[in-house]
DNA sequence: ACCTGAACACCGTTCAAGT
DNA sequence: ACCTGAACACCGTTCAAGT
């Protein structure tokens, strides 16, 4: 499981920027991002540093494309594992546009359960540039599944924007989980963690925490990606209440000026 | 506006783990992460490095401490400018669930626009040590809120981590334009901002972003919190309509296990 | 056009020594 | 118990020189 060195790739031909970003997320998802310097990067790809500044301008130009190449990845493929949660019909198969939101929404937190450094790179390369080409690409996968929910065009962006953040915190905060069980001594297993967790919340100051010690014991035998998709039905659950033109959602008053 | 170097500050009185943090928040909001180093901090409390190691184990221990601050102090707070959206009726008065809710999501929104480290800061914290006490500090300020919006104990812990989720999303995303508020040269605006990253998005490739190219329009004159704000009432929406006793929801199924 | 590798400025951290 | 500050290992980046 562990990636070890691997001396047999091809080391003749010439340097490229795809195979130095390659490299670059080789090492982060063996070392974290602690692990990728450009000393480390040289040994691996056999040059030096200069080799490297001439197709990269610097360390943080790297971090974004290793970034971006993650990200398009996993909205190009969707969820490394089941997509919808329908029975599998073969492919092809009609799916609901709840369920291709979804498949694309477990595609980026299997990507971030993979690439754990993934979680807090996108939060820092989000905030330095929203006109890069990460945004736009998140944007956009997950956008095109809204179109097919039948929500009326004004608010298109503002569900969409939701969606996107739903889906960046609870995958960023669930990396938690994946960097944890790459960490835990061989011995343990993941409800060995999990409880632990949930013990350490259970003897919090009553004062302060009743609430988070009333759900400790809820922690145990939760599972990640089905509290995941459990939170985006619930967004998707709002926007049925909330946007759907036969429907009226009693709850709020609308105060502010609606969009448009 | 620029925080200026404060030599006004009592120098006199020893080092302190306290002392120390408010130091590196302070570096932090000033230059961001590549701002906190310890020749700055030796610097700014006039002692030698060691003297820092006296009090924090080391580097990563100062940023967790300094982000919890930060934290802790958001969520005791509230939000920084308007609370609740009902008009002024004098403190004390009675405010439903979901204002608290969003009273609370907004004090963690008005944080990271104040300090734009925080959103990346956050995810590395996180999903570093979930146990620590960031976690449950936001846990447990949402949480007590989730308790007086009506919801079956058996939802608490899934609904509130909803609703962490997106808060955590959105907060982290809109880090974007209080950080580019900041960096924006004095002549130019918010508006004229907005409309050079809605101009970039229209400027996409049609075939690959359609969607984004769509909505791009919706940008200009959009309001950040406004949209936060949305953004929670869907999820708010989305717990009525699932996780209330008197209300059916028609969309899914419910193929998974439900929680206990 | 692409690569080499020594050199530079800077960083986190340590530790013997002081009070 | 708390602080000093020189020293060390390591890092990102540059640049004159090669092919």
């Amino acid at each position: 499981m562990a990636t070890r060195t691997r001396r047999s790739q091809r080391r003749t031909d010439a340097l490229s920027r795809e195979r130095i970003v390659e490299a670059a997320v080789e090492l982060l998802d063996a070392a974290g991002e602690s692990g990728l310097t450009f000393r480390a990067l040289t040994e691996r790809l056999a040059t030096g540093p200069g080799a490297i500044y001439w197709h990269v301008a610097n360390k943080d130009e790297l971090l974004a494309a290793a970034t971006d190449a993650v990200v398009a990845a996993a909205v190009a493929v969707g969820p490394a594992v089941e997509a919808p949660r329908t029975p599998s019909q073969g492919a092809g198969a009609p799916v609901s546009p709840q369920d291709a939101v979804r498949a694309v929404a477990l595609g980026l937190f299997d990507a971030i359960a993979r690439h754990p450094w993934l979680a807090a790179q996108l939060a820092t390369q989000l905030s330095r540039s929203p006109w890069g080409t990460v945004t736009p690409r998140i944007f956009e996968s997950i956008g095109q599944q809204v179109r097919a929910l039948d929500v009326p065009e004004s608010s298109w962006f503002t569900v969409t924007s939701a969606l996107v953040h739903y889906v960046l915190g609870a995958a960023g905060q669930n990396a938690v989980n994946a960097a944890i069980g790459r960490a835990l001594p061989p011995g343990a297993d993941r409800a060995g963690f999990l409880d632990t967790v949930s013990t350490a919340w259970e003897e919090l100051d009553p004062g302060e925490y009743p609430f988070t010690r009333a759900v400790a014991d809820q922690i145990r035998g939760h599972d990640d990606r089905e509290q995941f998709l459990d939170g985006i039905d619930l967004v998707l659950a709002g926007i049925t209440a909330t946007h759907h033109p036969r429907q009226e959602h009693p709850d709020r008053p609308d105060p502010a000026r609606g969009p448009e």
